[in-house]
DNA sequence: CTGCCTATGTTATTATATTAACAAGGTCGT
DNA sequence: ACGACCTTGTTAATATAATAACATAGGCAG
């Protein structure tokens, strides 16, 4: 059995990752974690940490090979080969997504979207139709997808996500603001925005402040 | 100077007010944090420590009254007042988030929305007309808004920043897929969709695992 | 009013994550 | 080929967060 990464190292792949993008793109060779601090508000030292857990991907004196350091990230994270993944859900935000990811996430392939509502089921996205839920099933199986984003409404979001791991999916990234209860190999990441604002309106600079922390 | 909360708390504070708001809706008056930890999937030790860090709440013996609970972390959190905010970018996710905040968030206020592109400008959604970026200014001033979601392209974002922190936003949701550069007292909160997919990825389960884990 | 029961709030322990210090391995000029 | 310099990779120290253990206070029955 493998032993997984730390969640905070995991977090920051993705981040190292598009910076690497960024400096390939403009055909940078060689990086230093010192570069790299600049680019992604972390430190230096936490940079050559993350990458030192899972090995030596530097020379000493120089810096890392951003070319290869790239593919020893995509390797890592899994990305080194495309990953499938339907999207349930096709509202505003549904769609905003597929889009998002059909256009600008190239490590990605949407096999398909689906929505409950007949209505919405026809309209396309870029080539991509909206389908109905009932054929949801057999896409799953016979692409064999695992991955899924969810983005319907708190009230079907558990039904949707028994459904998803009885048909075969093992990770969730789940935008509907409600908790889910899956099984323990399941991999599920929240995203919710109501959350992130909320949490993000906690820092805004008021004038007063009484019980908004400790007093101890 | 007021201390603020540890960020793993604050982070939880959003998802006990939602379960809060279930609760009441349904007319429980107490609860107990061992319910509360089923409802949330956090510990029960975890949840009494993280509401004792702000006082004592509850009464030994009983639980929680789930009204006064909620009273106190709305003021924790700063939602006892209704909180402005604007949106720059009406792409397709700005729109999505726009129009789920108008709906199912009650606690905050959309002040505007704008889009560089004049071609979406004078586009509504609800009853909220999306206006041009040179408007943006005068909103923030007028309504003194300090809260800020920016959903534009990553090449745009920073520019975008430095215009919103100028006119006086202190915090800042981000969607755009590129780290900001901001003064130290403005807070940025990431809401990298990519991101999280991305490290998502890293926790399906594969069939080859070689590289992906620690091997010494 | 007394004692048992229950659930909180506090203190102690352990685990995780970040920061800092340092040693080891390369490069490059001379 | 040698030495100064640079940047990585590793080890040590600190800080933060999560878990566990326990003591405290209120409710309620008799």
């Amino acid at each position: 059995m493998t032993k997984r990464a730390p969640k905070s190292i995991v977090k920051r792949l993705p981040i190292y990752l598009r910076v690497l993008d960024g400096l390939i793109s403009r055909e940078v060779e060689i990086v230093s974690s010192r570069v790299l601090s600049e680019e992604t508000g972390f430190t230096a030292e936490q940079i050559r940490k993350d990458f030192a857990y899972f090995g030596a991907f530097g020379t000493r004196g120089t810096g890392y090979n951003t070319e290869y350091l790239r593919s020893k990230l995509l390797r890592i994270i899994g990305l080194d080969r495309q990953t499938k993944l339907v999207v349930v859900g096709a509202g505003l935000l549904g769609k905003a997504l597929t889009r998002y990811n059909m256009l600008k996430n190239p490590y990605v392939d949407v096999a398909g979207i689906f929505d409950a509502n007949p209505a919405e089921a026809g309209s396309e996205i870029g080539s991509l139709k909206i389908r109905p839920m009932k054929d949801m099933p057999a896409v799953i199986k016979e692409q064999q997808v695992k991955v899924a984003m969810i983005s319907v409404p708190a009230e079907s979001a558990q039904q949707v996500v028994n459904d998803l791991v009885d048909n075969g999916i093992t990770a969730i990234l789940n935008f509907a603001p409600t908790k889910l209860k899956v099984p323990q190999n399941i991999h599920v990441h929240n995203a919710d925005l109501t959350n992130e604002l909320q949490s993000l309106i906690y820092y805004v600079i008021e004038d007063k402040e009484e019980l908004r922390s400790n007093s101890k």
